[in-house]
DNA sequence: ACCTCGTTTCCTGGTT
DNA sequence: AAACCAGGAAACGAGG
């Protein structure tokens, strides 16, 4: 893993950020770096003088990105809303309360964050994985959204609901695994080897309001057409995420266009910076989520 | 070593 | 004129 030198970003003399990003956003480019709104900002977000109790319900949304990131688990495939919390009610946190949160990802969130509060960095320890949880492809489910799914066996049915005690936010407890108890099935799938794709970075940006501000935004939500607001701050994101300092709109652009002969996004004649998802990007509809 | 995939980079030409 | 769009071509890095 690369780690940013610096908080100091090399941008294309051509490209003014700064002119793009909303003033919500200007602290962490100043202070952190865009990495702080990306995958790539790993240690600085837990150094030592920031205790994960610490945390502010932004800070607890990035590690979470982070975390999934690392483990190159889709960030459609937990429900983010359990994880409206700050760093100390996240601390509060039990196990079963992880798994109830975000199913079998819950385990490995919760390793993360125990590392964080007892080695000050994660990844300090072996990871520990129940059920050697594996993440991989399913070819059964192409779909980059997976169904959340419990784990009955991790809890019994009375722990179910004794869960107030430290886990307030609106969990919305999803029902029993769906149908078969396939092993295979309840495990964590990776989404894709290689990280997330450029598709799946817009995609979750816009489904993702605190992450999102002004950047893209939906046109009509239930058709799955956006668009870009401030396009080159939507760039550098991105480049950042794949360590690219120079990349542009012009170049992202691009990437975009190659999706419509995949059908993952169509075309939307006439209309500047407007996309729409196509029949084979999944996780954007509301129905979805 | 080779292939595929998903971009990235560069480009020409067209449109808003 | 600047910003954006369309898409060809080649290159690249990672993973298989």
């Amino acid at each position: 893993m690369v780690l940013q030198a610096s908080g100091v970003m090399s941008i294309p003399a051509t490209v003014s950020v700064d002119n793009q990003l909303p003033p919500s956003w200007m602290a962490h480019y100043n202070c952190a770096d865009v990495s702080m709104v990306t995958s790539g900002y790993t240690s600085r977000l837990w150094s030592q003088d920031h205790h994960p109790q610490n945390w502010t319900k932004y800070q607890v949304w990035e590690w979470l990105q982070q975390t999934l990131d690392m483990h190159q688990i889709d960030a459609t495939s937990i429900p983010f809303q359990n994880f409206d919390l700050d760093g100390r009610q996240l601390c509060n946190m039990s196990f079963q309360d992880f798994t109830r949160a975000a199913g079998s990802v819950g385990s490995i969130l919760f390793q993360s964050l125990t590392d964080l509060k007892w080695n000050g960095q994660y990844g300090q320890t072996d990871m520990f994985i129940p059920g050697d949880i594996k993440t991989e492809i399913d070819a059964d489910f192409p779909c980059s959204i997976l169904p959340f799914k419990e784990e009955p066996s991790f809890y019994s049915p009375s722990e179910l609901f004794d869960i107030k005690s430290s886990f307030q936010p609106n969990i919305t407890l999803a029902s029993p695994a769906p149908s078969s108890p396939d092993p295979k099935r309840s495990q964590v799938k990776r989404h894709n080897p290689r990280g997330t794709h450029l598709w799946e970075f817009i995609r979750d940006i816009l489904l993702n309001p605190e992450r999102n501000p002004g950047l893209i935004k939906w046109e009509d939500r239930s058709e799955g057409v956006f668009r870009f607001l401030k396009s080159e701050a939507v760039a550098q994101l991105w480049g950042k995420k794949k360590n690219n300092s120079s990349m542009t709109y012009e170049k992202l652009s691009r990437a975009m266009r190659y999706y419509y002969k995949r059908e993952i996004l169509e075309r939307v004649d006439g209309r500047r910076l407007v996309y729409k998802f196509g029949r084979n990007a999944r996780g954007w509809r509301e129905s979805e989520k």
